[in-house]
DNA sequence: TTGTGCAAAAATCTCGAGAAAAAGTATTGA
DNA sequence: TCAATACTTTTTCTCGAGATTTTTGCACAA
């Protein structure tokens, strides 16, 4: 059977799945270790030590670093070395800002070009997310709904042709990614997903660019606001405290 | 006396005006000589060769070219090394479509925001850029109409708060500035600037946000249209097919 | 003449050691 | 007790050599 060709998006910029070399595989390792938060932010990366751990050569690690460096997940600091990129509550602000417009712009576009397979990828992407959010109020199938939310919102701007809007939505796409996991520990807020994904297929399908925009930034809107309601403490031992 | 602090906005990723470590100096003069055009698009980097042109180690210069594949002026090819990013009209269209989407943005959130002080910064960028421009007819000037028209957009944008947005600005201004070096060698379309950039200002200082978007889309889209009456010969050597 | 396979060569990728710089510590003087 | 200075230690930065991979060239067979 024909396999479901999903145009992937926010991944674009890395269509290798299994990395080659070192260098992507430590870049690989890093990025998620920095995104699940085993790397705090603010952290010193010295690479003597992490050489040791990613079993790799000094100027691997380094290079690696350097890639980081695009994404930016890592700063570089002249001759004082890297560390992980600080993280606050006005950054997650930005880039969900940022992200909101690129994605309304990218989603109008897509509206503007895309075609009936275009069309038949977005109604099966909501029909797997649908299906993932009746299992949802378990509780258990909560990644399960993630990656299918993610795909769903892939398609969305699948039809956008700019791939620079594409690789910015990526490097924010793993930045918000970052916070998407300090808000795990805390429950969700009571929204009806279901029903906004349903208005946003709804409006798209009818080629309605500017209700299909609104009812994105809304969606994306309430994201912000549920993380607005973090204790700021959460930010703050981060050594977001330039020093 | 007080220098004009004049907050440098594309060139805010990069505030180091001296290079420190040899990787900064292989970065500076890789990514100079790549916007100007000595290493031409789609040309393949090899690391053996190129060591000995910048004099430094094999290891340095390529952690240069990782630094540059951030600013997507170079492209790394899993296992079979560094090449030049291509050039085309497409990419062109791109950057600057989402330049123009981008700067429009950060101007109605610099209006939204920016205070007295801004003002007085903007009206300093407009008058020095006025003075340029009578001199523009002489035909010597022409470089320094070119940095004061830079800072001038900087200066519109200035107030804008969003880190993100500044940066994908920087880098899509440096993308752009190798097309713009090729337009060089055309005779530039007659329009009266000079108009423009009053009715930018005009609108700006009212803080009318939609008018100055919308002057600044057509500001924009003019440079659009005069790289899309380059001969499509230009972009047809970069080795831009893909191999 | 064209396609396949092997082999040589070139280039890339990786590692460890040495030099330079920054951070930390102890000492001395007021 | 506090501050400034010199020294020690840690860390970063840089370089050249060796292993692995890709590319190219050539011979051979259909």
């Amino acid at each position: 059977m024909p396999k479901p060709k999903l145009t992937v998006v926010y991944g674009a910029d890395a269509p290798a799945p299994e990395p080659k070399t070192l260098v992507e595989s430590a870049y690989r390792n890093l990025r998620r270790d920095i995104i699940e938060g085993r790397l705090q932010p603010g952290e010193k990366l010295r690479v003597e030590h992490l050489k040791d751990h990613y079993g790799v050569g000094a100027g691997t690690l380094r290079e690696a670093l350097s890639l980081l460096v695009a994404d930016a997940l890592v700063v570089s600091q002249g001759q004082r070395g890297f560390r992980v990129a600080p993280m606050s509550l006005a950054d997650f602000q930005d880039i969900t800002r940022t992200r909101l417009m690129l994605e309304c712009e990218a989603l109008r576009q897509s509206i503007a070009l895309g075609d009936d397979a275009w069309e038949g990828d977005l109604m099966a992407a909501f029909h797997r997310l649908s299906r993932a959010e009746e299992k949802l109020s378990d509780g258990e199938a909560r990644e399960e709904w993630e990656e299918r939310n993610r795909i769903f919102h892939e398609v969305l701007i699948a039809a956008c042709p700019s791939r620079w809007i594409k690789h910015f939505l990526s490097i924010l796409y793993h930045q918000a990614e970052r916070y998407r996991r300090l808000s795990l520990y805390r429950k969700p807020i009571p929204r009806n997903v279901h029903e906004e994904h349903e208005a946003l297929l709804k409006a798209t399908l009818a080629r309605d660019a500017d209700q299909a925009a609104a009812i994105l930034a809304d969606h994306i809107g309430l994201t912000l606001k549920a993380m607005e309601q973090l204790p700021a403490e959460f930010f703050a031992s981060n050594g977001a405290s330039g020093g």
